[in-house]
Formats: C-alpha cells, sequence, structure tokens
DNA sequence: TTACAAACATGAGTAATCCTCACATTTGCA
DNA sequence: TGCAAATGTGAGGATTACTCATGTTTGTAA
C-alpha cells in the first residue's frame, strides 16, 4: 500500500467518523462504497484514487472523508461486507453436518466456492491480496477464519467426541487458513495448475480433519 | 539519457538502473542497504523513508536512484539475499535424504529452522508478509517456492517411484506454499499458539509428503 | 411558520513523499 | 596527461492522501 501520509505504526482499526444519519447520506455512503469497489476491480486498491472514488460517487473529496477516516477504511468497509456474507454460508454449511461423509461434501463444497468466488470476484481477490500488509485487514481475517474454524470445531467434536480440544481448535484453524492460503496460491498460477492444488489442499485438509 | 543496453546479467525483473562497476560505489550500494535493512527492522518497508535511507547510509538521494530505479526495488534486492540464502540451505538439508525417517527429520529441522528465522528476523518477516501486495515479490516467492519444491520433488521420486510425477510436483509445491502461510500464520499469533500450529502443520505436511 | 442547532457538503489548500534532472566530481585508461 | 564514462549531488517537480474554514440542508421544538 501506498501509506505515503501514514503515521508510523498507529495500529488505527477504523477511525471514529461520522456515521450517516440521515437517508441522504446513508445513499451517499453506498454510492462511495459502490464507486470504490469497481475502481479496484478495474485496477486494484492500490492504485485507487481517493479523487477518483469522489468524482465517480459525485461527491467532494471532503464528503468522502466525512464517513471514512481513510482509504484503508474503504477497503476495510467492502472487506467486512463480504466477511459476514460468507460466514451466513458457512455457518449454513456447515451446522448440519452429522458424519464423516457429510463433512468430506460439505467442504470439498465449500472450497469449490471460496475458489470460483476468488477466480469470479476481482475486488475480493484484491482485497484479501492486501491483508498480509495491512493490520486491519489482518486482524479482520484473522478474527473471521477463527469463527469459521469455529463451526469446523463444532463438527468435528461430534465426529470424535474423545479428541483432545486443543487439539481440534489448532486443526480447525490451520486447516481454514491453509485453505485461504491455498486459493490464493490457485488463482495466481494457471488455471489448470490452479485445479490440482485446489483438489491436493483438499485431500490434504479432508485427511487431517478425518482420520488423527 | 543513457539507453546503453545494460549487461545481460540483469535478470532482475525491474533494474533499469547502472549496477556499480568501481569498488566504490559496490561499497556504498552495501551501505545503502544496510542502511535500508536497519529502517525495515526498526519501523518495517512502509514506513522506511528514501530520505532517511540515504541520510542513514551517509549518500545523497540522488545516489540511492543511481543504483535503485524505485523504492521497491531496494526491498527486492534485501529478499533476493535472503532466498539465495536459504535455498543453499534447503538444498544441503534434502539432497542426501534416501528414506522416509530422513525425510522426516530433514523436513521437520528445516520447518523448525524456517520458523525461528522467522521469530528472529524482523526484516525478513516485513519483507515477506508485504509479499501479497507486491507483484515482483510475489514473483520471487513463487519461483522461490517451485525451485524449493524441486528439492522435495527429488526426494519423493526416490521414495515413490511409481507415482505420478505431475501428483508429486503438485504436492510439494502445494506443501511448500502451505509451510510458508503456516509460519507467517504462527509469528502472527502468541508463541503458544504458533508453536502449536507450525506442530500441527507439520504433522500434516508429513502424512501428505509419505503416504499417499 | 420560523428559528436554530446539528448533520452534511464543498474544494482549494497543506503536507508529505517519491523520484528526476541538470550539473559537478571522480575514476579508469589510452 | 586528457578525456569519456561512471559516479555524486540536492533543489525542485509531481503526485496524492487528507484538512478545514465556510456554506447548505434537515429535523425539530417553540
Amino acid at each position: 500500500m501506498d501509506e505515503r501520509t501514514a503515521k508510523p505504526d498507529q495500529a488505527a482499526i477504523a477511525s471514529p467518523r461520522r456515521s450517516p444519519s440521515q437517508q441522504r447520506s446513508r445513499e451517499r455512503v453506498e454510492r462511495m462504497l459502490a464507486a470504490a469497489s469497481a475502481l479496484i476491480a478495474e485496477q486494484g486498491s492500490d492504485a485507487m484514487r481517493m479523487g477518483e472514488v469522489a468524482e465517480k460517487a459525485g461527491v467532494s473529496i471532503g464528503s468522502l472523508y466525512q464517513f471514512f477516516p481513510d482509504k484503508r477504511a474503504i477497503v476495510w468497509a467492502l472487506a467486512e461486507r463480504y466477511t459476514a456474507e460468507s460466514q451466513a454460508c458457512i455457518s449454513a454449511a456447515l451446522t448440519d453436518v452429522g458424519d464423516a461423509g457429510g463433512l468430506k461434501q460439505a467442504f470439498s463444497e465449500l472450497v469449490d466456492i471460496y475458489y470460483q468466488l476468488f477466480l469470479a470476484e476481482p475486488v475480493m481477490r484484491d482485497i484479501w491480496s492486501g491483508t498480509q500488509a495491512d493490520k486491519a485487514l489482518r486482524e479482520l481475517e484473522l478474527a473471521d477464519s477463527r469463527a469459521n474454524a469455529e463451526f469446523l470445531v463444532a463438527v468435528l467434536k461430534r465426529l470424535r467426541p474423545d479428541a483432545d480440544p486443543v487439539q481440534l481448535e489448532t486443526t480447525a484453524f490451520l486447516v481454514w487458513q491453509m485453505g485461504e492460503a491455498a486459493v490464493r496460491l490457485a488463482i495466481s498460477v494457471d488455471r489448470e495448475e490452479g485445479d490440482r492444488l485446489v483438489a491436493a489442499y483438499k485431500g490434504m485438509a479432508l485427511r487431517e480433519l478425518l482420520a488423527e
């Protein structure tokens, strides 16, 4: 990221800014986010300029900063929406799983969905690519990953009631993070190899989840 | 404007700059890299300012740009050194492996070394954190990872001569990338959980490498 | 209806930083 | 010794995130 005017090492998770209370401004904020999303899809979030976002949204640069403390906050807001959406999806896919076969199928489907999403959505790809560099985004991703791992832990506790809970927790979290890494890797190579890598990840992860 | 065709050994992805030919300037370039390294260790590469690097190295800002096309090129140069070093280490650890037990031990040691290195070296940590965001660094990491995976493939072919070579290739590459992701994850949580995650990764990876 | 405070909108201006370039100095060598 | 190429310099151009003084709109209570 650019970080030109950033003060050194201020973590700064979502600094306080006015949140829109009137209908009019709520709509404007939506337009800002939509504009940002479109620009990120076109050029990536690094190349996204605050001036462009304002222009595309049909607002002044000042209005942008009325609701977002800085550039990263816009990306963060978009990221938060994606995580909320996918958590609902993951929760739905895993809560009903009762046996090993069910886990195998649900997990495989989830990985496929995630892979497809990354292939199809340039904004998502861009946002989670920068994850490592941005402190706030990294926190969001870790929290999200832990939450998702919890759904897996619930399933595992049902399937293997005698296993060490801490061990299960560790395994689920690792498997989840490996999945995100595998998908990010897969989309950065050619399609054929990407497919192979995702398939290999599935095998590796399921072996770990089912037979310890 | 010097359009003189640079030496063919400039395999660097982006380096349209003079490379030092005199003893004096070679020493100055070393000082620049040392200064950059120190500043990255202190504040991270985002917060590193080109002016600071020049000042700390005792050269002018112009001299800095004489040898590095831009800021990222400095980070890239440091990254390249680390990869060259670690490749030698990895090659040495894996070339003599002859059986499953040997692989298990060598792999485990390599993971430990890598983990310790990331824990101890703030510069390495910082550089490879930004990997996702920087195109050139990502290329370097992928190339490095493929090269390292090749050492693993050589071992696997010896241990499992009948296995599908493409499959082995995929597995080795995936395992290697998962390892990098696992270590990066491990250092971003508290030490105790990090140790558990690295141990879990080892188990998962070895199971995949040894028994397909 | 009107008065008024709070929310909202504006965009020229500020500050920080990357990088260039015209010119000065040093080095290797014929 | 002369000179071209390599190296050194730092003020200034260019870009861009972000601020703030000032103007406008909105909800609401008298």
